[in-house]
DNA sequence: TTAGAATTTGATTAAATAATTATATTTCCT
DNA sequence: AGGAAATATAATTATTTAATCAAATTCTAA
């Protein structure tokens, strides 16, 4: 009898989805994420990984940190980002299986 | 020693994974893909669920098929859509546990 | 072969996003 | 306190993206 569809089709629970996918559907913001697929890093070491402005990644930081995605504290100076939680991980895991199956 | 990142920092891999997610990022083409998550529909079938135009609908469901995460077939003078494969429904059902873990 | 349903396409306009540049803030160090 | 390093913010402009509406296709069935 379940005609249960995915994420029970509510309204909230689609839009807040969607809005993650979308924080981690721009290159630079994915490629951010990857770079911190494993471990911490401070955000000018991310600056230097994937190349552009120190500005340009502060605000995509930003971003990421607002729906959840990427979590940072202080340590003295620096600002350390890393991804969320263990589940993001997962999730991008699964999107490397999915999308790019070949280079496994 | 294996000092590798997802997507092995890859840009055609980041890019291809990030025009996926962004076509998945976008509330109404994330409800067509929940609509059909437990099974096939047709064009009319998607617009009637999700409510909105049929042009809308229709151009959403373009977008997704050019990405491949939704593919269709004709049937008499319907055009029947379903989720690509079983990894993109994989994929979904990990967001779903990731972003909305208390409906489970 | 024409009527009519189902779907796509195109044009227009509105709205959201991104990169850039310059400026500000915070913290450390001397 | 003052200067340098690390990060954030703001304003501007360019680019993308989305919704709407009208017109065009494609197919079916009579």
């Amino acid at each position: 009898m379940s005609e249960n569809n995915l994420f029970e089709m509510k309204e909230d629970n689609i839009v807040k989805a969607s809005k993650a996918l979308k924080a981690m559907g721009h290159p630079l913001r994915l490629k951010i994420l990857c770079v911190l697929s494993d471990g911490e890093l401070p955000v000018m070491d991310i600056v230097a990984k994937v190349g552009t402005t120190q500005s340009n990644v502060s605000q995509h930081i930003d971003i990421l940190r607002e729906k959840g995605i990427l979590s940072s504290r202080r340590d003295g100076s620096k600002i350390i980002c890393q991804v969320a939680d263990k589940e993001i991980i997962n999730l991008l895991h699964a999107m490397q299986s999915t999308f790019c199956p070949a280079d496994l």
